[in-house]
DNA sequence: TCTTAGACTCGGCTTC
DNA sequence: ACGCGCCGAGTCTAAA
């Protein structure tokens, strides 16, 4: 799915489009995602109000509406959401889609219908942060070695699990859980009550750099990411283990291992990650 | 020793 | 067969 950078790529692209315009109509299918497409809700508050802007919240968007009420879009695995005319044809899995001025579309696709789909009133958004106990962002200056060592304490979980616990950090996943301790030097299984605080450190600045470039490339186009314009992103040139099984270290040509940890597959290097 | 909270793992959702 | 995610159920562990 699209992770962090990957909701970015989407969130930055959807902004010309969407924000300042106004919503003229909401068509949404039958079927349920991960909960049920809010329909009533999508009329009530969506319909015919105007977009102010599109934020990000770990892998979240929050749409706001000049009214006061707010629409958060989860992608889940397959999540889609792009920008087309009105003349387009319908593609298979298009599941909600919102009317814009002049003959243009915002359409959420989505395969396996993981995603989420959610609207607040202005009352609910006011009173109720939705994204209260999530963890913090990772490019945000309260991301820090000291946080990370502090969230770890007492807890023995593998440092892959720690990382993609979105209560901790917000927005990784499993790609780029792979990838940031590739770069931070640290084997994914790895138990964090034993990292010292340079090594926090470590994954600490890892993390954002490769947050960073990641959204720079894009994202990552490992199945079918496209942006909202339905271009890939090229990070996935840029995976030094993620996928890469079997295959040369880029960095010391040693042979990239696998591993299930918490039932996710996993990748590292055995040379160069200790 | 029993209870309980919290940490942790795993299965299931769904489609291609 | 595998999988870019998430949540709830169930298990395990350690503190009280």
């Amino acid at each position: 799915m699209p992770e962090l950078p990957e909701v970015e790529v989407i969130r930055q692209g959807l902004i010309p489009h969407v924000v300042g315009r106004q919503i003229v109509a909401v068509a949404c299918s039958s079927k349920k995602l991960r909960l049920a497409i809010p329909q009533k809700d999508l009329g009530r508050w969506l319909k015919g109000g105007r977009i102010t802007a599109i934020q990000r919240r770990g892998k979240y968007l929050i749409f706001l509406l000049e009214s006061g009420a707010a629409m958060i879009v989860h992608l889940g695995m397959t999540g889609r959401l792009g920008i087309f005319p009105a003349t387009a044809p319908p593609a298979l899995h298009d599941h909600v889609v919102f009317s814009l001025p002049e003959g243009m579309q915002l359409r959420y696709n989505d395969i396996r219908r993981f995603g989420l789909i959610r609207v607040l009133s202005p009352d609910q958004y006011r009173e109720h942060d939705p994204f209260r106990d999530m963890g913090c962002e990772p490019l945000e200056q309260e991301f820090t070695g000291v946080y990370l060592k502090k969230m770890a304490a007492g807890r023995l979980q593998p440092v892959k699990n720690f990382l993609m616990d979105n209560q901790v950090v917000a927005g990784i996943g499993n790609i780029y859980a792979n990838e940031i301790l590739f770069h931070a030097g640290i084997l994914p299984a790895t138990p964090i009550g034993s990292l010292t605080l340079a090594r926090w450190e470590k994954v600490a600045e890892k993390t954002r750099e490769v947050l960073l470039r990641a959204i720079a490339c894009g994202g990552s186009s490992i199945s079918d990411f496209v942006n909202s314009s339905g271009q890939k992103g090229y990070f996935q040139l840029e995976l030094m283990v993620y996928g890469r099984a079997g295959e040369a270290c880029r960095q010391c040509a040693a042979t990239i291992g696998r591993q299930v940890i918490g039932g996710r597959s996993t990748f590292f290097c055995p040379n160069c990650q200790k």
